[in-house]
DNA sequence: CTTCTGGTTGGTATCGTTAACAGCTCGTCG
DNA sequence: CGACGAGCTGTTAACGATACCAACCAGAAG
């Protein structure tokens, strides 16, 4: 009964303006060459009849074959920090007329795998990854066949691929010798697994803190694997109840942060990797080491977008920078401090 | 130099396998009939050159024009509420074998429509929006070509459509009550503009809450289209110097709650629509409004796909619960408090 | 031995668009 | 006055896949 009237399509509006599809597809594209009151002529048939052109026939005859489309994978779209990436990321897309597919890893390489198989289905253009746990040399198909890809955020072992991120261990070392110069010297460590790229930068940045300061590190004071806010409050209620316990605690993520500050008493240090909307305003303020998401997709957009557009030089890495922000929270003097146990 | 080794085709895996396209199309799509050794032979072929199947082409061919493409229209994915719903959206895509393209509108028309556009022109199944202020009538020539709309979060005036939400008037209503019934009778609102349909919605319910007990509604503690933490932090720092200034605030999402938090007297109660990872941690905890935007989205999401594979019942339109969660802010008595004025 | 049936396989047209080229209509110049 | 070029428009053949139908082959049935 509902005839669902079909959208128009060349042929529709050529029949309609009197002229053929190819001086239709002219107007459409804004090509030079048709005599103005043709061009009227079709301009107001593709206004009657409301005709969109159909970009998946498109990019099918083109002779660049871009889809005018990037994909986006990410663990996990919700967590505060990759939120801001897609949305700096869609934001340069859109100023260049592409669109951004997304979709979401869960840590899961298997449905990494998927999920770039679907992209490359769709023929993207590029892709900006934050890579898995594991191997990333299944990407290399993908790449030698045309498409374009950089990581942010994350590094991918195995590819060499444009990489754009921050000095994940110069930063965790600094943050942890910051602690050590407030004097503590068991400083707790929370982490996600050791086999993502940032989190083991972050925690060779830790143990090079320590060992730079001659403090044994206690394998009794480190959690790797945390994913949410609810395993790091259990992790660092645990480490608390250790014959031994820190005085201090960094934690590797936003995320981890929110769990940790639940549960953590008053009187030990703390520093969380990213910064995040309230951490002035808690009791105590946190010291955080910041790092700016929207800086860092954008410059991995930027990257991306050169390279469709025929940059071939190498495969570049970008190290964006960090800054320890100073709060409070990073600045409770541990049992070595001189405001503690003062010298003179 | 470097000669890019193009994908391969169908019609090459034919000619390495040694059978017809035909045959390789159908063993691609696991299409019965054909014989085990001759699929044997074509997968091995598949394997052999690294073939995968082409989307694009595929798509324009299908009898079902289904491009297993979804859009999502938000007002900013960097947004936590807007992030959680793009997360929600993506799982269910990916569950039912489809990809999600994003959009931001920044609470721009023009760029809403745009964004719009270029989803109709990549032919996706069905868009998933929570519209920018204003009229969305130009949606309805895509709708009835036969592309899915669901509006998420907020209702489309002037669109016919199913829509799922919460109740955002009861809801305010609600915590106005509450506020009252702490004996609070000048109480600010801070939103953003009212013609954003959950705006709006809040904003009458603040207007019911006070006609409902008697008090007199007052312009000077009332803030509109305000967009960011920093509008919100002027915008209350600016009502509270008033002649008579509020003994409780409402900020009417998480981003405004969190200027407003920043410079709130402790003494001032305080609600906010939304809750936030570190609510329960402030001093004094938040009382929120809480709402569940994995909900919100899963149902969008499933709302949409039925709709693409032939549902064609009228129009829902699905309202979600909410929770006024009272945490120490919103229970701060004001003036009129028996805790601060007893009567007996 | 011929015909029929069912399971396989291949040929051809087509989806909506653009690339490449051909052809047409003028006006202009030698 | 005829040839030539510039400007405009149309024709044809793809892009990579699927829909539809025809053709083939073996074994069974008549």
């Amino acid at each position: 009964m509902t005839s669902r009237p079909s959208r128009p399509r060349m042929k529709d509006v050529a029949a309609e303006a009197g002229v053929s599809v190819m001086t239709v597809s002219r107007v459409v594209n804004g090509e030079a060459g048709v005599a103005p009151l043709t061009a009227a002529r079709v301009a107001a048939a593709v206004r009657k009849l409301g005709y969109q052109r159909d970009d998946v026939a498109r990019q099918l005859r083109r002779t660049d074959r871009l889809s005018q489309t990037i994909g986006l994978m990410v663990d996990n779209v919700a967590d505060p920090f990759m939120a801001a990436v897609a949305s700096a990321t869609e934001d340069i897309a859109h100023r260049r007329g592409n669109m951004v597919l997304i979709g979401s890893s869960r840590a899961d390489p298997h449905r990494e795998r998927e999920v770039i198989a679907a992209f490359t289905a769709r023929r993207v253009d590029g892709l900006i990854l934050t890579p898995v746990a594991g191997d990333q040399r299944f990407l290399r198909s993908a790449q030698t066949r045309g498409t374009k890809i950089v990581c942010v955020d994350r590094a991918a072992p195995g590819l060499d691929v444009d990489t754009v991120v921050v000095d994940n261990f110069g930063a965790v070392r600094q943050a942890v010798g910051h602690l050590i110069a407030h004097g503590h010297r068991r400083i707790g460590y929370l982490g996600d697994k050791r086999q993502i790229w940032t989190f083991g930068e972050r925690h060779r940045g830790y143990l090079a803190a320590l060992d730079a300061a001659g403090i044994d590190a206690d394998p009794a004071l480190v959690r790797h694997g945390l994913r949410s806010g609810a395993d790091a409050a259990r992790a660092v209620t645990a480490i608390l109840c250790a014959p031994e316990p820190p005085t201090a605690v960094l934690a590797g993520n936003e995320v981890l942060a929110f769990g940790v500050r639940a549960v953590l008493p008053a009187g030990v240090a703390f520093i969380a990797f990213d910064d995040f909307a309230l951490a002035a305003q808690l009791t105590p303020p946190v010291t955080v080491i910041a790092q700016d998401p929207v800086a860092l997709a954008t410059s991995a957009a930027h990257l991306l977008f050169a390279r469709i557009h025929g940059d071939t030089s190498p495969p570049r890495r970008v190290v964006m920078p960090t800054e320890l922000i100073p709060r409070g929270s990073g600045e409770i003097p541990g049992p070595g401090s001189p405001t503690r146990t003062p010298r003179r």
